[in-house]
DNA sequence: AATAATTAAATTGTATACAATCTAATTGTA
DNA sequence: TACAATTAGATTGTATACAATTTAATTATT
């Protein structure tokens, strides 16, 4: 049992390496699935929320997805660009811009809905695991949405 | 109990969406650390593999972090202009690249000695909790490096 | 040995991410 | 009601990410 004073800055007693590379390694196998969509995975659960909700503010876009304007700005005017959303001026307030999703990005959901259980297929993980997972995964992003609530 | 064919594409039914976000917020949290250093989280975590090894080729360097030679080459070259690391080609393969910590690159890894242990107060899980997280992660990345090796 | 196939990095092009700054609209306050 | 403070997005600048392509070096094959 030698005392390594280094041990802490090892790769292998990161947790937030193995988060990183994950979330990584997943994104980049949902691309191919995407590209038939011809969205990105930032452009996809984008829409999930646009899908769900029928349109969405920026701002709130962005809580939802931990994103900020200089991440969705460019972002959602590609998506209006490929005709999935719309862009609208709020009529009571100027300033917050309302995204919609469009006919086009309403069909779009239907042909999306074959990939969530095809990206499941990629991640060999039992039920109760993917479960504890994703709790222990809510508990932290939790903590964060508290913190940036002041 | 209604019957929601979209249920799936919900973001809250996603595994990958509170990855994708915890990493980004955890990655966020440590810029300020890392400022310090005046290096970036993917800077660091290349810096940790070189702390340990003394070098490393760009392949191999590649393979431990789970990026490709699009995102290493104008990394370690940035890594070089701050004094950090040394690029020299192989003598035995000229095509192998050998990044190298440089004795300033070896000072820093002292100034980054605090940084995990500041990270873990951002991040309040229990260490039981944190194993958990840690194993169920190393469970998917094992499944992936297999996957690669074909 | 000459050529084909493979391999390691580097480069190119597109799309994030995000801090910092800017602009315009709205709200709060003296 | 003017004017300061705040707020919502957009913009700018830097640094990833990664697919696809290119280049140079090495290995395998005929």
């Amino acid at each position: 049992m030698t005392e390594d004073p280094y041990a802490c800055l090892k790769l292998e007693n990161q947790v937030c390496f193995p988060l990183y590379a994950c979330s990584k390694e997943i994104v980049r196998r949902y691309r191919p699935m995407l590209d038939e969509l011809d969205i990105t995975y930032t452009q996809y659960i984008a829409m999930m929320v646009l899908w769900e909700q029928g349109s969405s503010s920026v701002n709130a876009l962005g809580d939802r997805l931990f994103l900020d304007s200089g991440t969705l700005s460019p972002m959602l005017k590609n998506l209006e660009s490929k005709g999935y959303v719309t862009r609208n001026r709020s009529k009571e307030d100027e300033r917050t811009l309302i995204v919609s999703v469009t006919p086009k990005g309403m069909e779009l959901r239907d042909r999306a809905l074959s990939v969530p259980g095809r990206m499941a297929s990629c991640v060999n993980l039992s039920p109760e695991k993917g479960k504890l997972l994703y709790d222990l995964l809510y508990e932290i992003l939790g903590q964060f949405s508290a913190e940036n609530k002041d």
